[in-house]
DNA sequence: TAACCATATGACCATATAGTAATACAATTA
DNA sequence: TAATTGTATTACTATATGGTCATATGGTTA
């Protein structure tokens, strides 16, 4: 299959989307998304071992914690990526998914640290 | 459904893409995209119907042949269409498929009349 | 109006996909 | 090493999707 293909695919669906969206914002684990998207952690990890072998996404494990980072190195070969999320910060669920991210991220005690 | 992941999920199928890909470069009917693509006219007919219902084909009949066109006034709305065009250009079939579109359009006797 | 041409549609099939639930696995701590 | 924590994987289900084939539809010509 055509790998530029592929890419695209991974932006048409929602649920998928949306987790790119915050990554793209910050580096984050599983249980951040998992608090954040009210998605589960099977369905998130995933949907993110398909954006990890297209390259879309990068895996670094520290302790417990699995974190999950858009590979910006990768991704900026395709502008389109970068138009794609700005369209997507503009509507729903999207905008609302960031600032539930900002309130989670201020809260202490959450397991996701630096980033 | 998020309309803006559907349009993005229309490029996210091979097929598809690819007739949209000649479709950016030229109107067209049905039977032409049939001959160059080889792909059915009904799965044709059928990929334009989404494409159409999302406001980035349109259709125009003349005589026998239906022609569809991408509408631009529609689609330069959203800047990533435009950046997955260029990807295209530049990977197979599309670099193919569109060698392969002149070469028919220089052909007589073909149903494609203007454009 | 009958034959004809190109396209649209509906029935059908095979496959792909997203999602869940249960469990396996890896790293950490007691 | 046993219990704990977070993530990955597997088996499974339901649904979505692309494709084909046969046929219907709409416009055209004889």
């Amino acid at each position: 299959m055509i790998k530029l293909i592929e890419i695209v695919k991974l932006f048409s669906d929602e649920t998928r989307a949306r987790i790119l969206f915050l990554l793209w914002h910050r580096k984050l684990c599983n249980c951040d998304l998992e608090s954040v998207l009210n998605i589960t952690q099977s369905n998130i990890s995933k949907h993110m071992k398909k954006a990890e072998l297209l390259n879309v996404v990068k895996k670094t494990k520290d302790s417990y914690w699995t974190y999950y980072c858009i590979n910006k190195r990768f991704v900026k070969k395709y502008r389109f990526i970068e138009e794609i999320i700005e369209e997507f910060s503009n509507i729903e669920p999207f905008k609302s998914d960031l600032l539930k991210l900002k309130e989670y991220l201020k809260k202490p005690g959450r397991c996701s640290s630096g980033g």
